[in-house]
RNA sequence: GGGCGCAUAGCUCAGUUGGUUCAGAGCACCUGCCUUACAAGCAGGGGGUCGGCGGUUCAAAUCCGUCUGCGCCCACCA
C-alpha cells in the first residue's frame, strides 16, 4: 500500500484490485456443494457503449451478487450481449454507407461478413466497460445470443414450436417500416402525437355506369395519397343521415374507381363526416373492415413507402410527397372540400424513428394464448416475485391481452429463419439444410438441394433473448426434449435476481419467463427488481441528443469507481425514476476519504499495554451493540431489495457512529504534544470493527475496501474481502443504547451552549445533572464535550444554561456570561410548548371514547405522556422562577 | 379513451399492520471553527398545515371518496 495521503486515490487502486480478483479467478463459478446464487445480465446490445442506465443496473448487480458471495453462497453472474438485430444491422448499413457501399449491393453473405468483422473489431467494448465499474462477472462464462451454439438454441425452439402447431405463417397487417425495410412488432412502435392536416374530400355518386352524378358524399382523411387503393366507403347503419346511399356505387377522385358504399359498426357517427375510406392494404382497421365485407385488398405503396404503379397516379412518388401533389389535383379536380389541421398519433419506429406504414405482408408468428397463460400464472403464484410489486399489474393486463408474436425480421443480421420452401409452394420446417432437403425428399424423392429455398427472413431478437436464463448454462436444452439438462442448468437455473427496467417487461421479462416455463417447466428467476430510469437532474430521460448524460467513464476517472456506485445507489429507490445528479457521486467521493481517514487515523495510533480507560470501555461496548443493531437493520433491508437505505444505514454507521463518536472517543488524547498510547485491547477492537465495516460495505464498494482490508492485517496471499463473510449480528444492549444516546445529548447540549456562548473548545466548563444518568457515562461527556466535572446534583444551581435531556434536567453554570432575558424568553417559549402538547394528551385522556376504544398500551403511552409533561413542566417553571429572580 | 402510479423540508426521497414526542433521512442552506485522521472536514442550527376538500375512526401522512396537478404504460376515431 502506498503513503496514506490524506486523500483517497481511487485510480491508483482501482486498476490494481480488479486484475489481481481476475487473475485469481475470484469471480469464477462451478457448481458445488453451497447454495447457488445466480444473475444473469440483462445482455446489453454488443454494439452499444457503456451509458447511466448500464451503470445504475450493473450496479445492483454486482450489489447483490457481491453480497450473496460474502453470506457464503456460490455466486455466479453470468455476462454477455445480445446480437441486438435491427439495432446492430442498422449500425452496420450506416457503416457501409459512410464507405460508399449499398446493402442492397450486397449478398447476403457478404453483408453478414461485413457485420461479423465490424461485431469482432468493436462488439463487446461494453464488457471491458463494465471492468471498470468493478462489475464481478464470471467472464469465462460471457455468452453472445448470436454465437454457434446459442443460435443453434434458438432454431431447436423455433422447429419445436412449429412442430407443436404454435408457429404459423400469415397473411397480416404488419407495422412496416419503410427505411429498415422490415415488419416490426407493435412493441417496437411509438406512438408520438403529429400535426397533420383532415382533408375532407368529395366522392361523387356513380350512375352506374362509371360516371359521376350531381350528388356526392364528403369523407374525412388524413391519407389522401391512399385514396387510390380504396375498396369502399363505409358509414355506420345506424346513421340515419346516410341512409340514402345504400346500395350506392361512388367514384374514387381522380381516377374514377367505382367502389360501393358498406355499413359498419366500426363507424363512429359523430367523428368526421360520418362516412369512412376503407383502404383494406393500408390501413389496420380498414383490413379488418375489408374482411368482415370481404373486399378486394389493393396495395399502392411499396417497400420504401412509394407509390406503385397499382397507384395509377403519381408512381414512384414517396408517400409524403403524393401527399402533396395529390391534394393539389382534388383541388384542381373540384374533390377538396376543405383542409383542417389536425393533431393524431401516428406510429415510429423505435429504431429509425421512420412513420410506420401499415402493411400487409407474410409473416411468421408464435401463439401466444397459451404460453401467457402460463407465464402469468408463475407470477400471480409468487413464484417469481415483481419488485415493486405493482407491476404485476401492467403483467397481467398485457398477458391477458397477449398477440400472437410475430417473430419474422426482413433482415440479415440474425437467426435465419429454419423452413425451407418446395417449388410447388409447400414448406419443411428443420433445424439445418440436411434435415431440410431429407425432409422434403419425402415430398419428392427428385428435389436436390438446389431445389429448396430457405426463408430469407430472420428471428425477433426477443426470440433468441427469451431463452437467455436457459441457454447460457446449456444452449442445448431448449427445443431439445430428448436432452437432459447438463451439470450448470441443473445447479443454477433457476436464477435468483433479475435486475432489469421495466420498459422491457414484456419485451424480454414476461418472455423468458415464457420460455421457462415451456423448456424447463419452471420459472427462470425467484424475483425481478425493476429498476428507475435514469434521469437527469431536471428529470430528463438521458440521452445523446440533449447531450445530458455524462460519459460514465469520465466519472469513474475523476472519482472513481466505488463513487460512481454509491452516487448511483443513493438515489436509487426500486421502481421509481432515479434523478442523477453529480453531486452525488462527490458524496460517494467524500465517503470514501471518510473512510480512508478514518483508517489513517487507526494506524497512526500507538499501541501499548496500558490499563484500558473507562471512556474506551464504554465506546466499545457501544459500538459493539450499535453495530449488532445495524446489522440486523441492513439485512432487512437487503430481504427487502431496499438496497440504497441499507447503503443509508451503513453509511451513517460508518460515518456518524463509527468516525464520530467511537474514534472519538477512543481517540487518546495528546499530553504536551505526544499523542498518548491506546490500550491494546482497545485498538484490538477497533480493528475488528473496521473490518467488519469494510465487509458491510464492500458490495457497494468494492476497491477500496479491498484496499484497507488488505491492509488491515496480514493476509493469506489469495485471500481476499469477496469471500470475507458478511458481519453477523451479536447481542444488543438496548438498555446500554439508549442510556449512551441520552449521553450523545447531553454532550450535543454542551456543546450547543458552547456554540452559543462563543466559549472556545479548550476551555473546560462544567455540567450539572439532575436525574437518572448512568455514572460510567460520565467519563465520555467529559472528554467530548470538554467538561472539567459533571456533578449529579438535586437541584440546578443559579446562573446556568439549562437544557433536558428527556426528563433529565442539566446545566452549564455560566456566571457572567447568561443573557438572562434571553434564557427567561428561551424558557417561557419551552413552557408554552409543552403546555400546548400537555393540552392535546389532556383532551385525548378526558375524552370517554379514547379511554374505552383505545389498545390499552395506547391509553397508558398517552398517561406517561402526560406525566413526562408535567415534569417538565415543573422543572421549566422553577427554572423560569429562578432566573425571574436573578433579573 | 383504458390502466397503473405519484404529490411529505429548497432538492431527492423514507415513513411497513392507522397509535410511543411521528412529522423523519441524505443532500443543500445558515453560524462558528485551518481542534496534529479527514476543510472532499468538525461542531451547532433553521426549515414542512404531509397537494385541496369531504368522509370513516377514540385516533389519519397512513384507510375510503372526490377534486387538482404530474408521471408512466396500453389502445389509437379515419
Amino acid at each position: 500500500m502506498n503513503e496514506l495521503g490524506a486523500k483517497y486515490n481511487p485510480s491508483e487502486v482501482e486498476d490494481k484490485w480488479y486484475k489481481w480478483w481476475l487473475d485469481n479467478k475470484f469471480f469464477h463459478s462451478e457448481p458445488d456443494s453451497r447454495e447457488p446464487y445466480t444473475i444473469v445480465i440483462p445482455p446489453p446490445n454488443v454494439t452499444g457503449i457503456l451509458h447511466m442506465g448500464h451503470v445504475l443496473n450493473n450496479t445492483l448487480n454486482d450489489v447483490l451478487i457481491r453480497k450473496a458471495r460474502m453470506d457464503g453462497k456460490n455466486a455466479c453472474w453470468v455476462p454477455g450481449t445480445d446480437h441486438a438485430s435491427i439495432a446492430t444491422e442498422n449500425k452496420v448499413v450506416q457503416k457501409l454507407k459512410s464507405e460508399g457501399i449499398n446493402k442492397e449491393d450486397l449478398t447476403r453473405e457478404e453483408f453478414l461478413a461485413h457485420a461479423w468483422k465490424w461485431k469482432e473489431e468493436h462488439g463487446g467494448i461494453i464488457l471491458k466497460q463494465l471492468r471498470k465499474l468493478g462489475a464481478s462477472c464470471d467472464w469465462d462464462r460471457t455468452r453472445f445470443t448470436m454465437e454457434p451454439a446459442l443460435s443453434e438454441a434458438v432454431i431447436n425452439t423455433f422447429v419445436h414450436f412449429y412442430r407443436k402447431g404454435w408457429i404459423y405463417k400469415g397473411i397480416r397487417m404488419v407495422n412496416w417500416d419503410p427505411v429498415a425495410l422490415t415488419a416490426v412488432s407493435d412493441d417496437e412502435v411509438v406512438h408520438k402525437d403529429t400535426k397533420s392536416h383532415f382533408y375532407h374530400l368529395r366522392y361523387y355518386i356513380s350512375d352506374g355506369k362509371g360516371n359521376p352524378t350531381d350528388k356526392f358524399l364528403v369523407i374525412a382523411t388524413t391519407r389522401p395519397e391512399t385514396i387510390m387503393a380504396d375498396a369502399a366507403i363505409c358509414v355506420n347503419p345506424a346513421d340515419e343521415r346516410h341512409h340514402w346511399l345504400r346500395g350506392k356505387k361512388v367514384l374514387i377522385p381522380l381516377i374514377n374507381r367505382e367502389i360501393p358504399v358498406i355499413e359498419d359498426d366500426y363507424v363512429e357517427m359523430d367523428f368526421g363526416t360520418g362516412c369512412l375510406k376503407v383502404t383494406p392494404a393500408h390501413d389496420v382497421h380498414d383490413y379488418e373492415i375489408g374482411l368482415r365485407h370481404k373486399l378486394p385488398v389493393l396495395e399502392i405503396i411499396d417497400d420504401h413507402g412509394r407509390l406503385n404503379e397499382k397507384a395509377e397516379i403519381l408512381i414512384g412518388e414517396d408517400r409524403f410527397v403524393a401527399r402533396k401533389k395529390i391534394v393539389k389535383l382534388l383541388e384542381e379536380a373540384g374533390n377538396l372540400v376543405k383542409v383542417e389541421d389536425y393533431t393524431s398519433p401516428v406510429g415510429y419506429s423505435e429504431r429509425t424513428d421512420a412513420v410506420i406504414e401499415p402493411k400487409l405482408s407474410s409473416q411468421w408468428f408464435l401463439k401466444m394464448e397459451a404460453l401467457a397463460k402460463t407465464a402469468l400464472e408463475t407470477v400471480e403464484s409468487g413464484r417469481t416475485r415483481f419488485i415493486p410489486e405493482r407491476y404485476i399489474n401492467t403483467y397481467r393486463h398485457w398477458m391477458e391481452n397477449a398477440r400472437d408474436w410475430c417473430i419474422s425480421r426482413q433482415l440479415w443480421w440474425g437467426q435465419r429463419i429454419p423452413a425451407w420452401y418446395l417449388p410447388d409452394g409447400s414448406v419443411v420446417v428443420e433445424p439445418n439444410a440436411e434435415k431440410a432437403l431429407e425432409a422434403a425428399r419425402k415430398l419428392n424423392p427428385d428435389l436436390t438441394a438446389a431445389d429448396i429455398h430457405q426463408d430469407e427472413d430472420v428471428l425477433d431478437t426477443w426470440f433468441s433473448s427469451w431463452l437467455w436464463p436457459i441457454s447460457v448454462f446449456d444452449p442445448e436444452l431448449p427445443g431439445n426434449p430428448a436432452h437432459e439438462p447438463n451439470a450448470d442448468l441443473k445447479y443454477y437455473y433457476p436464477t435468483s435476481d433479475l435486475v432489469t427496467g421495466p420498459d422491457i417487461i414484456f419485451f424480454w421479462v414476461a418472455r423468458m419467463i415464457m420460455a421457462g416455463e415451456e423448456f424447463m417447466g419452471r420459472e427462470p428467476f425467484s424475483n425481478v427488481y425493476f429498476t428507475g430510469i435514469v434521469r437527469d437532474k431536471l428529470g430528463r430521460k438521458m440521452s445523446k441528443t440533449l447531450g445530458n448524460s455524462p460519459d460514465p467513464l469520465d466519472l469513474i476517472a475523476t472519482y472513481g469507481a466505488d463513487s460512481v456506485r454509491i452516487g448511483m445507489l443513493l438515489c436509487s429507490s426500486a421502481g421509481n425514476d432515479i434523478l442523477f445528479d453529480v453531486s452525488q457521486i462527490e458524496q460517494g467521493r467524500n465517503f470514501c476519504n471518510k473512510i480512508w481517514n478514518s483508517y489513517r487515523l487507526l494506524k497512526g495510533l500507538k499501541v501499548a499495554d496500558v490499563p484500558q480507560e473507562s471512556v474506551a470501555a464504554s465506546a466499545v461496548k457501544w459500538f459493539s451493540s450499535k453495530l449488532s443493531q445495524t446489522i440486523r437493520t441492513v439485512e432487512d433491508h437487503y430481504s427487502k431489495f431496499r438496497i440504497s437505505d441499507a447503503l443509508m444505514a451503513i453509511y451513517k454507521l460508518f460515518w456518524d457512529d463509527f468516525c464520530s463518536w467511537y474514534l472519538e472517543a477512543v481517540k487518546p488524547a495528546y499530553v504536551d504534544g505526544v499523542q498518548q498510547p491506546l490500550d491494546s485491547g482497545t485498538y484490538r477492537c477497533s480493528l475488528e470493527f473496521f473490518d467488519s465495516l469494510l465487509r458491510m460495505i464492500h458490495p457497494v464498494m468494492p476497491f477500496i475496501t479491498e484496499e484497507l482490508w488488505q491492509d488491515l492485517k496480514e493476509r493469506g496471499e489469495s485471500e481476499t474481502i469477496m469471500y470475507a463473510k458478511t458481519p453477523a449480528a451479536g447481542k444488543v444492549d438496548e438498555a446500554f443504547l439508549a442510556s449512551f444516546s441520552a449521553a450523545q445529548e447531553a454532550i450535543a447540549g454542551v456543546r450547543a451552549v458552547r456554540n452559543s456562548k462563543n466559549i472556545p473548545p479548550r476551555e473546560k466548563l462544567s455540567l450539572e445533572i439532575k436525574g437518572e444518568f448512568d455514572a460510567s457515562l460520565v467519563p465520555l461527556v467529559e472528554k467530548l464535550a470538554g467538561v472539567g466535572e459533571v456533578k449529579m446534583v438535586d437541584e440546578l444551581g443559579d446562573g446556568g444554561i439549562n437544557f433536558m435531556v428527556g426528563t433529565v434536567e442539566m446545566s452549564v453554570p455560566l456566571s457572567g456570561l447568561v443573557d438572562v432575558a434571553e434564557e427567561i424568553e428561551k424558557t417561557e417559549k419551552e413552557i408554552q410548548r409543552y403546555e400546548g402538547f400537555l393540552a392535546g394528551v389532556r383532551k385525548k385522556l378526558s375524552n370517554e371514547a379514547f379511554i374505552s376504544r383505545a389498545p390499552e398500551a395506547v391509553v397508558a403511552s398517552e398517561r406517561k405522556k402526560e406525566a413526562d409533561a408535567l415534569s417538565k413542566l415543573e422543572s421549566l417553571r422553577s427554572q423560569l422562577n429562578s432566573l425571574k429572580n436573578k433579573k
